[in-house]
DNA sequence: TTTTATAATCGTAATATTACGATAAGAAAG
DNA sequence: CTTTCTTATCGTAATATTACGATTATAAAA
């Protein structure tokens, strides 16, 4: 139904999966790691560095925003753009947490 | 479109994005936590820890083994599912790697 | 004020995802 | 062989995602 039953789950879960989301399109990952070369904010060329059109970067904007993972603030008329630092911790200790709660099994596994 | 312009990112993003498409349903977050718990293979009462159907739990299932996140081994009439131990150590190390490039910006950030 | 530049939003089309019931496929148990 | 239990797959419906061109909104520049 491409609706999620999210009433049924965890909140941790739910922050998680949104993170993860967020990470879960090439084109998202790449725009986020030109957000972390540049450590310092820059304004929306991004476009240029991606084979997308104007529209479709700023769609995936609008996720990362929505996210949480980012910001933009207007500067005069472009658009200043940076990683969320609050948020970007927050996934990274969710996504450290979730990853390193596993050992590997013995002998009885797969 | 809903579809991607995968030949336009580079292999660590697409991978990466994958592994995170991975995890991002809170049901699949769930199903791993639950394989995370018990250390050893479990079968399909997996259905009966989550509000979801059988049906829906076997495809969630399904996409974390495509994303090779998981696997399955047939074990008599059940399937016992585990953590893929070296995608999921890859998994976190793209994931570690991207989250840990992070520096915070200085007085001229958003 | 008019023009120009930048980014967001709208409209639309193609495809993907989420969910479930129903059915099928497989092996163990009787 | 037949029944039973477990999981996968099919069919279907509702919603979401991805992408782009066109348009809009805003502010700086002329």
């Amino acid at each position: 139904m491409g609706i999620t039953k999210t009433e049924a789950f965890t909140e941790a879960d739910i922050t998680l999966a949104t993170y993860a989301k967020a990470l879960a399109h090439p084109a998202r990952v790449a725009i986020l790691r030109i957000l972390l070369v540049r450590s310092s904010c820059i304004c929306g060329d991004i476009v240029e560095e991606l084979p997308l059109s104007q529209s479709t970067v700023s769609q995936h904007l609008k996720e990362l925003k929505e996210a949480g993972l980012i910001k933009g603030d207007i500067d005069g008329k472009k658009v200043c753009y940076c990683i969320d630092e609050k948020a970007w911790k927050h996934a990274q200790l969710l996504m450290q947490q979730m990853f390193a709660t596993y050992t590997s099994c013995g002998t009885n596994c797969c």
